[in-house]
DNA sequence: AGGAAACCTCGGCCGC
DNA sequence: TGCGGCCGAGGTTTCC
């Protein structure tokens, strides 16, 4: 489910609800979840004590920086966090639970099972699987256009492919890869090599305006999406391909269509989005040489 | 390189 | 209207 407004929208609360909390104790229900160290027990054992100074981001990755180690959370699909009383009652699919001090904990759910959790001596993090090969911040200073194309322009594929693939951009998924596509002007399946200078300029920008809007409206949904407070991200309403099929163009009108490109669900406006530019002139085929 | 399958469960939709 | 079954879901990895 969550992409880069989202995770950014969870860290946002998760921040303001367990930043300075001290973890009393653990508990892992669903072993599966822990990816490292390999034996959930002793990722229990290593938690207890430490107390949650910080929750970062990287690409779709949540990083809680503790006392003396880092854990790095991805939600997949429809991994949620939520902060609770320990009296109240726990929900179903709830896989990991952090007990704190203060008698309130931390649950992660998650109904389809997907989502990962690391746990890293701080500063290992960064070095290790899977944070180690997530390519450019997207909201970072370090995104420029130059080196947003000098990293993509070579690729021998579909520019809606590579802008999935996290090795290059880290935080897209296929939501603001429509969006960013729609708003950019540009047809899921043309090859990256292709694009001029102008439209590499243009897909820059609408990557980071297209994120940077939807973390000021708290990231979107299809289906509620929760953060630990309750609250829903409204950017759904500002969505202007995905999910529209059959719906008119907020631009020109025509009929948003779908179809499958590298697996994906793909939503665009055939007459914004091109796959070949249109000529000016007709010539005629009779006069090739 | 690129596609398909796999990891899971659930909800929506279709058809009877 | 009710129910069974198929399909697909925002992500990523792995296996051809």
């Amino acid at each position: 489910m969550p992409e880069l407004p989202e995770v950014e929208t969870v860290k946002t609360t998760l921040n303001r609800l367990v930043a300075g909390k001290t973890i009393a104790r653990a508990s892992v229900t669903l072993p599966r979840i822990i990816r490292h160290p390999a034996d959930p027990a002793h990722f229990c054992a290593l938690l207890e004590g430490q107390t949650i100074r910080e929750i970062a981001r990287r690409g779709k990755f949540l990083r809680f920086l503790l006392t003396d180690y880092v854990l790095v959370s991805h939600l997949r699909m429809e991994g949620r966090y939520g902060v609770y009383r320990t009296e109240e009652e726990v929900g179903k699919h709830t896989h990991v639970i952090f007990h704190f001090t203060d008698g309130t904990e931390l649950r992660y759910r998650d109904v389809r099972q997907f989502g990962t959790m690391h746990l890293f001596a701080a500063g290992e993090e960064l070095a290790s699987p899977p944070l180690n090969k997530l390519g450019l911040e997207p909201l970072d200073d370090s995104f420029t256009l130059k080196e947003f194309r000098r990293r993509l322009e070579v690729r021998p594929t579909k520019i809606k492919p590579l802008l999935l693939n996290q090795e290059y951009v880290a935080g897209l998924g296929n939501i603001y890869v429509d969006e960013s596509l729609f708003a950019a002007g540009l047809h899921p399946e043309r090859e990256a090599s292709s694009l001029t200078s102008a439209e590499w300029a243009r897909l820059h920008a609408a990557i980071v305006s297209t994120l940077k809007e939807a973390v000021r409206a708290g990231g979107s949904s299809v289906k509620s999406y929760v953060n630990g407070q309750g609250e829903m991200g409204m950017f759904q309403q500002q969505l202007k391909v995905y999910g529209r099929k059959n719906e008119p163009c907020f631009r020109c009108g025509s009929p948003i269509e779908k179809f499958v490109v590298g697996g994906r669900g793909t939503h665009i406006c055939p007459a914004c989005q091109p796959l070949r530019r249109k000529r000016r002139t007709k010539r005629s085929p009779i006069h090739a040489t």
